[in-house]
DNA sequence: CGTGAAATTTTTTGGAT
DNA sequence: ATCCAAAAAATTTCACG
C-alpha cells in the first residue's frame, strides 16, 4: 500500500488530468502530454493494475437528488474489538457514505447523508443506536460544504 | 438547490450506473436501459445543465501516491463571522480536501491528507495555526478507511 | 515502454416521429 | 423526449522498435 516509486512525472500528469475529469478522451490527454494514445491507454491500465486508480465516478449534487442533510458522526464503542462487527452493520445503512477507524475523540467516525434533519434523526435513533457495540454518538451537522476537491498529485 | 421532481426513474438508473463507473460507454447504459444512445446522451447533458451532475473524477488510492495520513479536524473560531476568510486561507492549503461550516462540537470541520504524521504536524503547526481567526483545533486521525461509497440514488 | 496503424466501438449531431 | 442514421472521434489491440 505504500509504494510510490514507480510513478513518474508522466503518470502524475495523467493522474492530475483524469482526476479532474474522468470523461476526458485519453487521446486528448495524449495530445497534451505529447505521447501516443496507446501510451496513455497502457499507462492508465498499469495504474489500475497497481491499484493507484481505484475506479471512477460521476459527482452528484446531493441536494439535487433529495439529500439535504449532511453530517459527520463520532462514535464511541463499548469495546474496541467490536469495530469489525459495527462496520458491517454500518455498511447496511446506505446513507452512511464513509466510515473510518479513528484515534482521537472517537473510536470511529462516519459521514452520512440524509434527506432531512428529521430523516437523520430517524437513522440515528432507529438504526445507529440499535447497533450493539455502539455506546454513544456525537453528531456534527454540516450547514455548508465550502469546498471538496481531489488531493494534490505530487 | 432543492428541486428533485424533474428526475424520473430512467434518470435514476442512469445516475446509479455512471456514479459507479464514470467511463462506462453511454451506449452500454443505453442498452441496459433499453433506449437509444442519443437519449442517454441527451439526458446526461440535461442532468449536467440542471446541476445534478457536478463533474466526474478518477478515484485515487491516496497511499499509493504518497499520502499515508488521513485526518479530520474540528476547528474553533474566535468569531463566527471570520468563517469566509478562514475558508479562503484553507483553500490555499492543497492537502485540505474538504471543508464544512458546521454546527455541533466545532464551527468548522475539514478533511485533510498528509504524506505522514510528521507532515500533518507541520501543516497543522506551520499553516493552520497561523490562520488568524482560528482559535484552536482538534485532530481525529483515521487509522483506516473501512469504506467510502456514493450516496444511494433513490 | 513507446509507436503507428487497423478494426471496432462510441460520441455527437441533425432531422423526423 | 425519443429515435435512427451518418460522420467524426475515441478505444483497443498488436506487431514492431
Amino acid at each position: 500500500m505504500e509504494s510510490n516509486l514507480q510513478i513518474d512525472s508522466l503518470d502524475k500528469k495523467i493522474l492530475s488530468m483524469i482526476t479532474h475529469n474522468a470523461r476526458i478522451p485519453f487521446l486528448e490527454v495524449a495530445r497534451e502530454c505529447k505521447v501516443s494514445g496507446a501510451a496513455i491507454h497502457q499507462r492508465i491500465q498499469r495504474l489500475m493494475n497497481m491499484g493507484v486508480i481505484k475506479g471512477s465516478e460521476f459527482i452528484i449534487n446531493p441536494s439535487k437528488i433529495g439529500y439535504h442533510t449532511c453530517a459527520f458522526m463520532g462514535i464511541f464503542l463499548k469495546k474496541a474489538s467490536l469495530f469489525d462487527k459495527v462496520v458491517k452493520m454500518l455498511e447496511e445503512i446506505p446513507e452512511v457514505v464513509e466510515c473510518h477507524y479513528t484515534t482521537g475523540e472517537y473510536a470511529m467516525f462516519i459521514k452520512i447523508f440524509a434527506k432531512s434533519n428529521e430523516h437523520l434523526k430517524r437513522i440515528l435513533h432507529d438504526r445507529l443506536q440499535n447497533i450493539p457495540g455502539i455506546s454513544s454518538t456525537e453528531t456534527i451537522i454540516s450547514l455548508d460544504e465550502s469546498f471538496k476537491r481531489q488531493l494534490p498529485i505530487e
